[in-house]
DNA sequence: CGCGGGTTTGATGATGCTCAAGCCCGGTGG
DNA sequence: CCACCGGGCTTGAGCATCATCAAACCCGCG
């Protein structure tokens, strides 16, 4: 099951690692299952782990005082959950985390992060990551003051079509600013072309 | 002139800077003095330099074919300035960055980075930067599926009244992806509360 | 069969955009 | 000193986009 982790870690650092450090990495990386509609994270909590998906598919969202949920981020395998500013800031969360499918992830502390990055090849990763990260979220500020709904719809289907296969429909709607009953109309609209 | 950046890392670290690290400091960050409107970076350029701002205002944007610019960022003194995208990535930037006051920068080629992250209180002060950057972002998406147009500049005007200041109110309507005329109803509207 | 989650459709209205005009005010040059 | 200019801000009318609310529909599943 660490096997995915540990080569995504390779990948993306294009660093080795060595037997001590598979070791480490198996020590504080704990395997986790989770069911369908069970939460990662919820308001309020301080987010004390962060995760890697092997398997399954998870969102992150808030909950406005009418509530409506309004996603901030999806998430399938091979990517990393956890709110980022709790994290790092060791601050209440502001979001709900949970699995949209039955997920398995392995589950890392934050107490752990200093320890991680004292390995050469998950250091990197981190900046590369990171990097990645802010140019995504960048990327989608950008579109979303600057784009109609059916271009941040076309735009979506480029980029994540994965995400049109594995989250229904009103959930890529919050996903991307708008309601269920626009994005069904624009994708009315769409086929008639 | 250096002494902002030196004091800005080691508040940002909690570390202090030997004299030698200082020395590579003064080395690799090259004062720059930019002019009201003059460009930092252009589309269609790669973005080989960053650059600390030391005293001024300056904007990050995209130009769509109609000609309407996009604000992305905003940016003031003790701010980073420059294409996280083109910089991680090698790649052509999207977006032009320009001075909106006479602005002093202190500019560090990227080719730079890894010397520069050789010092612990700067590799300390990227990972924290990066992890607050990630929040402001996300934090700004969230805002702008979730809130309509007014709620959005109330939000503004409480986290970044230092922008009013700065600069005019159509900039900080691209920024809050509005048009300057739905901005000054929304002020109008709100002075006869 | 009936239920529940998801999607569609329609009618109506709010929000915010576009285009066009006018205003305000701090320069600049005659 | 005044006229004019330009950038920024405001105001108005009409329109496009998108939200809201309500109802119906679709389909897999117990």
């Amino acid at each position: 099951m660490h096997e995915a982790l540990f080569k995504y870690i390779k990948n993306q650092s294009a660093i080795s690692l060595s037997t001590k450090e598979v070791g480490m990495l198996l020590d504080i990386f704990v395997p986790k299952k989770l069911r369908k509609r069970q939460f990662f994270l919820q308001e309020g909590e301080v987010c004390n782990y962060g995760g890697f998906i092997v398997k399954g598919a998870m969102r992150q969202y808030s909950v406005d005082a009418k509530g409506a949920e309004h996603i901030v981020q999806l998430m399938l395998e091979n990517w990393w959950v956890g709110d980022q500013e709790s994290m790092a800031m060791g601050t209440p969360s502001s979001y709900f985390i949970d699995a949209w499918e039955d997920t398995e992830i392995l589950q890392v502390a934050t107490k752990h992060f200093d320890l991680m990055r004292s390995i050469p090849a998950v250091a990197k990763m981190g900046l590369i990551l990171s990097d990645r990260n802010v140019a995504a979220l960048q990327k989608r500020i950008h579109d979303s003051i600057s784009l109609s709904a059916e271009q941040r719809y076309d735009k979506l289907i480029k980029t994540h079509p994965e995400f049109l296969q594995r989250f229904p429909q009103h959930i890529i709607a919050s996903y991307l600013g708008i309601t269920k009953e626009t994005l069904s109309r624009i994708r009315h609209e769409a086929t008639n072309k």
